[in-house]
DNA sequence: CTTCAATGTGTGCACTATGCATATATGCAC
DNA sequence: GTGCATATATGCATAGTGCACACATTGAAG
């Protein structure tokens, strides 16, 4: 039988992405693949299609309607690469937005989650987070997946226990105090 | 900016779906949809289709399609419910087995992320877990979904904090020590 | 008893998302 | 230059989904 700190996890994992999922946005990012795109897009400015086919784990066609669909959309843009075979994605203004209220939209939810520890519980459940997703990560194209619908902010400021693994960096501490 | 616990939660909910997502098994249980809703006619047997689509977050027609795939797949019956209208679905022998597969690869798979913690740490997860839980639950069908991957055992022996909340039960205690 | 709204299930249709196979253009090694 | 790998794009088939609708059953109001 499922251990019952397991079987919570997997709780907790489902309500976060039922609620990920359900976030109200334009017509363009209904489906997680397309969020997804937008972000990892956003998060990995000038990749080519195949790097972020991989960040969304997806095939290369699924990748590359994905891609015209939020060109179409006038989310994303496609410049010239260093190819003159690939292509160097950027988010457009109205991109940067959507992904930004997306981000918020996430932040919210999770901070509603979060909210009901107090404020010790949290520092030991950013530290519980840190030890597991510091020895989760496979190689560079499973960090890109697992940090495809982060706001990088926070990592960027205080480590990612996923990317800096995958940097040969030594596990970051937590937060404040 | 989004928070660091808030970021790494998000993290960490997308580790575990995608690997559950991911898990092998056969053909007629390849989506999402189709797992949950065996899990769901185990969890909870003689239900109607109608109460299914609840737990599953299905339209009608989706949800009729889903159980009429199952049925075609031998995985679940129709039995003859309380009206003439409604069905009772039941899990076949194969269903079972199949149901408990996936249970037993999910709590494999949960156990490995939470294996990355002592035995102490653990135990503090167990507590946050259900802290957090406790108050996430909206109303009766929001609880189905929560619960709709579960293996109910772990909750049966020591309450579920998304279902007591429901019943007006208290905050279950955390296991062992 | 009849009528009619509500409930449970099932079907026709259109649309989206996805993967496989394939095509085209470019880059690179030899 | 030739040949193979890379990057993007397209045709086709398939699965999943929702809306609108159809049918059977139930129950309540008259």
């Amino acid at each position: 039988m499922t251990q019952r700190t397991e079987n919570l996890l997997g709780v907790l994992a489902l309500l976060v992405m039922d609620e990920m999922n359900a976030q109200p946005t334009v017509a363009a990012l209904a489906g997680p693949t397309a969020r997804a795109m937008l972000n990892a897009v956003g998060q990995y400015p000038d990749s080519s299609i195949e790097v972020l086919r991989e960040a969304v784990d997806l095939s290369h066609p699924a990748a590359v309607r994905a891609v015209a669909g939020l060109v179409d959309a006038g989310l994303i843009e496609k410049k010239s690469g260093t190819d003159k075979r690939s292509v160097a994605l950027a988010l457009t203004a109205s991109g940067k937005r959507e992904a930004k209220r997306l981000q918020t939209a996430r932040d919210q939810m999770l901070q509603r989650i979060v909210g009901q520890l107090d404020e010790r519980e949290r520092g030991v459940l950013e530290s519980l987070l840190i030890k597991i997703l510091w020895s989760e990560t496979r190689d560079p194209a499973h960090a890109m997946q697992l940090c495809r619908l982060c706001d990088d902010g926070p990592c960027l400021k205080a480590g990612c226990p996923v990317e800096c693994r995958e940097q040969g960096l030594p596990m970051p501490a937590r937060s404040g105090t």
